[in-house]
DNA sequence: GTATAAAATCGAACCGCTTCGATAGTTATT
DNA sequence: AATAACTATCGAAGCGGTTCGATTTTATAC
């Protein structure tokens, strides 16, 4: 059934119908109200596919995040795109998801609906080659990075506050009398990490404790990817140098999983010896033993900001590039509650 | 820049292009590797929408998931929804994603990729509402389930195979002297949980154990989605009415999460107290205390084989309807290791 | 050497929709 | 009454491909 077939029925031309279905132009309340009603009756729906032919929009938006995100345990990323997913509904858009291999060779490699021009605008989610993103910014597509930025490049993001959240973290510990507070991490090139780890240090100067944080033995830092690994030699080695650590803060709850495991295996009490904290508020922070303190991040907030970032792009795509925030919370668990 | 233009340099007509491209008739090497070079100079690739609507194939595949499945703090529908992806690459096609609420109305709510005939076919994973099966039945649309089926249809479906899981599981528990197992679990709608209940009955009778399983003592169920709560609540209920059980087998990991944490509440050893066993080898079996022993389920493999019966299925409509059975895998952790 | 078949190439129609410009009918303006 | 300005509707071109004949060239058969 096709736009020719509604025209036919209601004796009008394929154009009126195509004004009625737009909204735009002249049409007088009866035709319109007969075309409706023949649309209505008729349950027509044009086809993506040849309006976007006619007027060069797809009504699609492309989701691009790296395999090893995707394929992360934690149900992060995901939860982004579900995000985008909901609000894109909202718009009557389309998602097409696309996982990227890091390694991927450009323009060879490139995500599919990139080649056929299948979509109006690109969200791109964590990290992924920096030389994808400068190939997307070439082609003038319209793009939104979620959680993740390229040094000198200009682009609308849409990003979690992680320094506050590392406010909130020591304020909350601090509150408990707890001072020797270390800094366990990964690797920096994730920009998030990087503004973790840098919250730390302010807010430990901010209550007074940089003396702590200034103190490199307090830190502990692996260039790799964050996983539970890094959390367990972590812990292990800051424990070496400072025995009487009081709290660990874990750049992401991953870590922390790993700092935990390894931390019971020393029979350490948590948190009457050692408070552990993690970040993401991740789907098992809650499973853990004991459960996870940790800072709660809205992830379908994050895709949801995105999607209404790179609509609005699209719309006006000389607007200047913004960058948004989104606004964590601290959940309190017993990992680090005193009792 | 179009085939036109590709045509114009190359000195040739459109269509030759074309069948240069599809690899179809009659073209001359001399004039396909001129042609070939030209394209590969200009990196020029067929716009999808212009294709789709000459020949109706959309290159593009729906991905239909609940809104409540996508949810879920288990990762299991986004891996599928990976592998999917990743096979989908390989057929160069694109995968559109759409969650649905429970209550959708229909037509009225359906994906918007169905509105505007936007995919060649769907893959819808978990349980969804009825009525959109039947819907999409209806509408002729290639289809494929994952790990779902609708009583009465005939649909390709994609699943694992949770009765051989369940004899892993018991015949693993068995082997270490324990018979004194029961057995927590949800709603019975979803197949996969009746498959898993009736794969208990069927492996206890096959070790001798029927006697036990036939007892409904060491059964509980609730008719609800799974969560923690029904672990905390169906082992206490099991240890009220049986307190010297032996295992309790969980039909899924966030049961079991559940049932670990209300047994470490009680004081009781795992597994020396009693062994707990999950299904699914979800991303937190490792990190719960102890780490939970569960049935392996290929999530990505789920989602890859998805993808080939339905391509295989949109290649050739009239093919016999099947049922593709992914074999599963018993992963032995501390919670059923016996000391 | 001619008849016939196969190979190579092209022009044009078509897919379903939007939109520009033309046309005609109404209403307002002078 | 003539002109201007809307309002309403439509025909046709065009978006970028594919594909069906038609046509020309080349190879094969007798």
């Amino acid at each position: 059934i096709t736009i020719k077939d509604i025209a036919k029925i209601a004796q009008v031309s394929t154009s009126t119908v195509s004004l009625v279905m737009s909204g735009k132009g002249y049409v007088s309340n009866k035709t319109r109200q007969k075309v409706q009603d023949v649309i209505e009756e008729y349950n027509y729906r044009p086809l993506r596919a040849a309006r976007q032919l006619a007027n060069n929009r797809t009504g699609n938006i492309g989701f691009i995040i790296s395999d090893v995100h995707l394929a992360r345990s934690e149900a992060f990323y995901s939860r982004v795109l579900h995000g985008a997913e909901l609000e894109a509904r909202n718009f009557d858009t389309c998602l097409i998801l696309s996982s990227v291999r890091m390694d991927l060779e450009i323009p060879g490699n490139i995500p599919r609906f990139l080649k056929g021009r299948d979509v109006d605008g690109v969200i791109v989610a964590g990290s992924v080659p920096d030389e994808l993103i400068r190939f997307l910014r070439n082609e003038n597509i319209p793009l939104v990075l979620i959680d993740y930025q390229v040094p000198d490049l200009k682009i609308d993001t849409v990003c979690m506050d992680n320094r506050s959240g590392l406010f909130l973290v020591i304020k909350h510990l601090v509150s408990q009398n707890i001072k020797k507070i270390a800094f366990v991490g990964g690797s920096n090139k994730h920009p998030s990490i990087k503004e973790r780890f840098d919250g730390y240090l302010m807010a430990m100067e901010h209550s007074g404790l940089g003396h702590i944080s200034r103190n490199k033995k307090y830190r502990y830092f692996i260039e790799s990817e964050t996983n539970m690994e890094i959390g367990i030699e972590g812990i292990s080695e800051v424990l070496k140098k400072i025995p009487d650590i009081e709290a660990v803060i874990c750049v992401n709850d991953t870590t922390a999983a790993g700092c935990l495991q390894q931390l019971r295996k020393m029979k350490k009490r948590i948190p009457n010896d050692i408070a552990v904290v993690g970040f993401d508020n991740n789907n098992y922070a809650s499973v853990t033993h004991p459960p996870l303190t940790s800072v709660q991040v809205p992830k379908i907030e994050l895709g949801v900001e995105a999607i209404r970032l790179l609509i609005s792009r699209i719309e006006n795509p000389q607007q200047i590039h913004q960058t948004r925030i989104i606004p964590v919370e601290l959940i309190v668990r017993e990992s680090s509650l005193k009792l």
